[in-house]
DNA sequence: TCTGGGGTCCTAGGACCC
DNA sequence: TCTGGGGTCCTAGGACCC
């Protein structure tokens, strides 16, 4: 049988942000170099270092001040993300100019598809791109190459810095399945406690699981990890995946815990700021928003509310995250604050719905619960149900919300 | 080891509809 | 009045990833 499998790879920079300072600078190549925030503040962690750092035990989201007494020599730096952008845009454009099946996972990785492009030697194209990418903007990554999205990711993780690594499915039981189970993609630490305690250790362990177990124990993540496992992943690779954002939302940790009212409003107005120009940039609107809550004690909770009309506005944002906030706040000290917008639309897409609910000035922008309650004051008690809720949501695209959408049979 | 900030997807219960 | 089954929406939380 000919080997018609398809040509998947996962690009994955190495260290990434602070490889970009490297090539920004060259005199910080060979040192021990992680990007983190300021030592002097709670928020001080390595988000990224260098391998040279990392021989002395430095790794991500470690404390900056841990860090230097285990590296004394450890240069610091303050993140730069618009560099980073950039780099990454120059990374992805280098990847594109091979095939436009390219999907952009995070900053730093992303698959593309070779297949089509028929290519007598793949290797040989491997190569010069990661050849081509580490010429052209001094940037290392390495490369996994195999017939699907998951066995290419597993396999990019295998040699680094710049190695690439061919995993072919005949050598899944050799090479893939005496991992540990926790080093597979998608299998964190909760889920490798779960699966020990049926005696699942390894990814060979999970490959030959029984399905019912599985489901029983992780739901339908149980069966899919079982696939993976077995080399099994059909998922395309697809370019317009980055485009479908679902969600969008900014969090800061407090420089200390806070209890005061007025503070705490200010910070939810900077992060509902936040939030507004990225979905302007995007140019995408939001219909429910959610705040998160993060105590003294690391506790976190999160507060969600649904809308009728679009959130996109810094004021708007900012005055229902108060409300969301002061609702559910019994003056307990604050450690974090996050705004996030979800259930997200194109904002071209959305005008029409605005439209369709204007039909009373002051109905505009208000949570369906005041609206339904503003109208039962005009329409009488009788006539709305929560059912009207679950009907405006189905027709809100259909119909308008006036007494006609009222007499609807719903 | 006491720790950031950006996300995605899944689960589960209550309320409701048909 | 009690009974069932399929389904959606909303909210909250958890697991995971980079």
């Amino acid at each position: 049988m000919t080997a018609k499998g398809r040509i998947i790879l996962h690009i994955d920079m190495n260290s990434f942000y602070a490889s970009v300072e490297a090539a920004y600078q060259p005199e910080l190549k060979g040192k021990p170099v992680a990007i983190a925030g300021n030592p002097e503040e709670r928020r001080g962690i390595v988000v990224t270092c260098s391998y040279e750092a990392r021989a002395y035990g430095v790794y991500t989201t470690m404390n900056v001040r841990e860090a230097m007494k285990l590296c004394p020599d450890l240069i610091v730096l303050r993140p730069d993300f618009d560099k980073y952008r950039k780099a990454s845009k120059a990374m992805f454009d280098i990847l594109r100019s091979y095939t436009h099946l390219v999907e952009p996972v995070s900053i730093d990785e992303g698959y593309m598809d070779l297949t089509d492009l028929g290519l007598d030697d793949p290797l040989a194209t491997v190569k010069e791109i990661q050849d081509r990418i580490l010429r052209e903007l001094d940037l290392p990554c390495s490369i996994g190459v195999s017939p699907n999205k998951f066995l290419s990711k597993m396999a990019s993780d295998m040699k680094k810095p710049l190695g690439i690594t061919i995993l072919r499915k005949r050598e899944l039981p050799e090479i893939l399945w005496p991992m540990p189970v926790e080093e597979m993609h998608g299998v964190g630490k909760k889920t490798a406690e779960k699966l020990a305690g049926i005696s699942i250790h390894t990814i060979g362990d999970l490959a030959s699981a029984e399905d019912i177990q599985l489901k029983a124990l992780l739901g339908i993540n149980g069966p899919r990890l079982k696939n993976r496992a077995n080399g099994i992943d059909t998922r395309k690779v697809d370019p317009d995946s980055v485009y479908d954002f679902k969600s969008v939302g900014n969090s800061t940790t407090l420089p200390r815990d806070y209890t005061n009212q007025a503070d705490l409003m200010k910070v939810l107005e900077g992060l509902s700021g936040k939030v507004s120009d990225r979905l302007k940039s995007k140019d995408v609107i939001g219909y429910s928003l959610s705040v998160m809550i993060r105590f003294k004690n690391r506790k976190t909770i999160t507060r969600s509310m649904t809308f009728r009309h679009p959130l996109f506005e810094k004021d708007k944002i900012a005055g229902e995250a108060k409300s969301l906030f002061l609702k559910h706040w019994d003056g307990a000290p604050i450690r974090l604050l996050g705004v996030t917008v979800q259930d997200l639309q194109e904002r071209s897409q959305a005008y029409k719905q605005i439209d369709l609910f204007s039909y009373e000035e002051d109905a505009k922008y208000e949570p369906i619960d005041r609206l339904i309650s503003d109208m039962e004051k005009k329409f009488g008690t009788g006539i709305l149900s929560r059912g009207v809720k679950t009907a405006a949501n189905r027709y809100k695209s259909e119909t308008s919300f006036s007494k006609d959408f009222l007499d609807k049979d719903v």
